[in-house]
DNA sequence: TGTACATCAGTGAACGCGCGTTCACTGATGTAC
DNA sequence: TGTACATCAGTGAACGCGCGTTCACTGATGTAC
């Protein structure tokens, strides 16, 4: 079984597309500590130089990899709310499962945006990316705001709420078999949490 | 300026104990990458296989730092809710505080210890270190539960949501300037979920 | 249509580094008698 | 109190590995005229 999981390639302008995603590749096979620019050159078919040449170092293929992800964490939330009824509870439980089921499809690579790892957080892709995810919560989160409150307090509230879950859904990847192996699930959790739309 | 922070010691039983909290501080300085066994032996100021000696491979130095990462994790949230008037929503407020206090004072660690980072499950004291927080956790959220409630539900949403804000506010250290530099506080958050003792 | 030239995209050798792990060893400490 | 022995705790040399980064290079592609 050899490596060359993808052919070798020749100057179709391809490269620097198929590295983020040999990268996301290895995150998933690998996690955080099996990503490096030689392993990404060496999947990718290609000279152990070659990614230095499109992200100069590790950090920048790092932060693209990351925009990347938002993008696919943007893109995920955003299908799930194109899929439910135009209602604010129902765009916001949207979001939510959007949210989880990004991170279950792509754990390593939801711990590895999360990680606090330092990027070139003025990367303009980087930056439009996540702004992209952020606009998507905020967007939701808005209906919840009442008049006497502040709309950026909704939103981290939100925001901490499915992050918090998801984040401690990957971790906990095994839970004591006695309950199930599964945490209560989040449409559960949301119930409990009274946050009304402001029109009612 | 020289590396030796601890002075070269002689076989008085503490190396184990050492080991653990030079873990801590390069973690502290340096982020996960900087945690080695040979830099954890060097800054002990010992040969650099010592540390095998006492935790077999990384991932058994990781595991104990973990352990005693969570163990004063917990502390950080007895200590708070001790502090704490007796009443189920001030203890609650309590242990979110304490739980954020712990995070901001060990940002790298607080972010090593939720990684996802593979460690030694079974290892006793990484097991009673982690089963003490969650026990923190679990008593202080008990009287939320109403009687129709499911506890583990509710445990859930208190830890989500207070674990989402802390992870969230290690993420994005930097901040725009335009709004100051800090999140809304914790304690406005909270204020808006309207989870009731169960008394009343 | 042909030619000269510049730039682009990737090569491959080389550098030095820190790492985890193994292993034979040693000298200090503790225990049995 | 002294002696023999076992175990403990740490040493230091050695192994091979993958890594990031630099650099002179090359051959393909694009552009000007």
């Amino acid at each position: 079984m050899t490596d060359k999981a993808i052919p070798p390639r020749k100057r179709d302008g391809t490269l620097r597309d198929s590295l983020i995603e040999v990268g996301i590749t290895l995150l998933r096979e690998k996690g955080a500590d099996g990503l490096s620019l030689r392993a990404c050159a060496a999947r990718a078919g290609v000279s152990h130089a070659a990614p230095t040449y499109h992200f100069k170092n590790l950090k920048g293929l790092s932060t693209a990899i990351v925009a990347r992800a938002f993008n696919l964490f943007a893109r995920s939330m955003e299908t799930s709310i194109a899929d439910a009824p135009d209602t604010p509870r129902a765009r916001l439980a949207a979001i939510c499962e959007g949210y989880l089921a990004f991170a279950k499809a792509h754990r390593e690579l939801f711990l590895f945006m999360f990680s606090g790892l330092e990027l070139n957080g003025d990367d303009p892709e980087f930056k439009a990316a996540s702004s992209r995810a952020y606009a998507v919560l905020s967007e939701i989160s808005a209906p919840f705001a009442g008049p006497g409150d502040d709309p950026e307090e909704i939103e981290l509230l939100i925001w901490s709420l499915v992050h918090g879950y998801s984040h401690l859904a990957m971790i906990n990847k095994k839970r004591p078999r006695s309950k199930g192996n599964d945490l209560p699930p989040l449409a559960n959790i949301l119930r409990h949490m009274d946050i009304k739309p402001s029109g009612t």
